[in-house]
DNA sequence: AATGAATGAGCCTTCATTCAT
DNA sequence: AATGAATGAAGGCTCATTCAT
């Protein structure tokens, strides 16, 4: 069956990706992974690059407009930034390897036709929270910041955790554990620390 | 001379790999960029990897103990705090290409044995980093946050701006400019974000 | 219906064979341009090779016995061979596409199975051409010439038209005309050379 | 040294281009036949393609020019058309399998760019040879005959003869010897056979 | 009868590296 | 010290063919 085989081939070719690199990655390798004749990635996807483009492509119509729905919604600013960190952080620590493939992309000047989608995704979101932040700044419910800069220190903190998983689990202690990046305990002291710095940086500073 | 085409292929490696990657990096475009015969790579540095190694290692000695300075002296933790945003953003963004190869190496499962030279490098002034904001709670002059998380977030924050710059510059406005992200208006705003943001995160609570 | 897709195939084949060879004829183009399924090659034929040698088998049966009828009538051998003439330049320009593949056939050292085939179809034609030219010599109608060369002359000149007909169609002139080498100005023309020639050729010397 | 290897790569070349074509004669087989390494064809040539090309290239330049001293000498037409006989038929069949390559080449619809090139090489030679036929004829000295279709009879009698040797062998009979078409005692019938039917075919007709 | 999926061998090319000089 | 020539492995891809339905 069809259907199959190509999932196989594209959930291979995400792993592979993820930890070898486009150029890193052999077809042979990914056959190999996924299980199917060398030839199949080929009949299914034309060529190696037409396979990593419909790699994103599965990966990004599942992960946008992911955030439009808590914006949509009628809470007041606070509520909102604390809606976007929880669900930004389960979104992104869940899928770590995807995360990974798209920021090594978007470093390269290999494959420019796959950066402007790439950054779409990306944008869409952080584009979201921006204008989370700047609704509470005109509502003088925020402070009068660098909302732009804000949210790349929202994600920024994020993908540093997440795209230097192990660089990071040295930065953040518990040195005796081996406890990966993603699991739930972290998760949790991720959030609090984000929603923490949010507090202190928007709450406007009080008179007098 | 022998040490003026060393250094030509370790300042082609530096370009290219940045721009490339390792495995979209052949010897043949190395040796071209720096305009040597093919066979010197090998001759010099033993192999590609090799190559590779010695590239981090010259960038390496001269990033390391770089931040040692300002915590040895006898600021207070505020000032230290700034110091070390204004010196930090200075050297990033001065040295973007090699940003993003420590970086995407670390997102990498290839070539194991160079993760821990660069996590080396990092931690060195990450851990810098902390110490000064423990000092600074212990003192009770900060509040008390997560230290190692704030690290992080700082990190995070200017790493996402240089690794991604394409997309930052997109991120951040200024849509009409084709400006650079390091470029001096930028690098000024940053420093003013990352101050503010640490002021507001630092501070600690008025008492009720 | 078997029939039909039978011959679209091997339509196809004749004319993709003609234009890119055997070997630069895949099977994938060939299903394309019959509008078959691609596994309908071996399916009908049992392979490419099969597929060669039944569109070889086709032309043939249509080709062969030919001029046998010509030599049968009880012509004098100089009418005989004026009917040849006409009769050859008629089938060799009226199947162009045909004659191309066997003479390339002929030309390769491949399939050496099929060489045979072939030439037992030209040997037929060329043995009946012998024949009139021997017993023209023989009667001593006409002169005492190298019969077998002389048919090699024949065929020679006609098959040098229809090959390189691009080379042709600058060797004969009109250059302003793009006109075919096998259009009926051109088919007169040849014929007119080859009586002529045949007429100089083979009329016996005067005597004292 | 490398003049060695690149010719032992051409006349390999030459040698399977010609028995197999250029689609059935793999780079793999070429560097067998030429005792170099596989990659060598890619390091001297660049491609397959152009490996061909410099073949056609080198046997062009050994081609070209021949006729044309000839034509130039102070013979009368009748010692010119001998002469240029003699030459043609000692050049063809002393490099028949060049010629197998160019007229094969000459009737695909690959690889184009050839056969400008080919075509070039080849008319170069027919068109010197209708120059004289037209001198002769403009001189009363020959019959006002269809020039440029005699020198397709002459050209087209000889590539018969050389480009299917296999057939030819057959057409012209000796059958019981394994004699090549391109052996003394062919050659000199080849020629006489020309001589005689140049002879008959130019000279001027009796006057009544 | 007819097909889309699947196969493994082979294609040409480029790779990092080593050799002879 | 430095190089152009040479190497064998591996690269991505296409081939003719067969399988399961």
């Amino acid at each position: 069956m069809s259907a199959d085989k190509r999932e196989q081939i594209l959930d291979a070719a995400e792993e592979l990706f993820g930890h070898l690199g486009f150029e890193g990655t052999s077809i042979r390798a990914l056959s190999l992974k996924a299980s199917v004749n060398i030839a199949m990635v080929s009949y299914y996807f034309g060529s190696k690059e037409k396979l990593f483009q419909a790699m994103v492509e599965r990966r990004a119509g599942a992960t946008t407009m992911a955030l439009k729905f808590i914006n949509a919604k009628e809470h007041d600013p606070w509520k909102k930034i604390e809606l976007v960190i929880d669900h930004y952080v389960d979104k992104i620590f869940g899928n770590v390897g995807f995360q990974r493939i798209m920021y090594r992309e978007l470093s390269l000047d290999q494959r420019g036709w796959i950066t402007e989608a790439i950054m779409d995704i990306i944008l869409q979101n952080t584009r979201e929270m921006s204008s989370i932040i700047e609704e509470g700044i005109k509502k003088k419910i925020f402070r009068k910041v660098d909302a732009e800069l804000t949210v790349v220190t929202l994600v920024g903190t994020i993908s540093k955790l997440t795209l230097c998983s192990n660089l990071s689990c040295r930065m953040i202690g518990d040195k005796g554990t081996k406890a990966s990046i993603t699991d739930e305990t972290n998760k949790k002291r991720v959030k609090k620390h984000m929603h923490d710095l949010m507090k202190a940086h928007l709450t406007p500073a009080l008179k007098g």
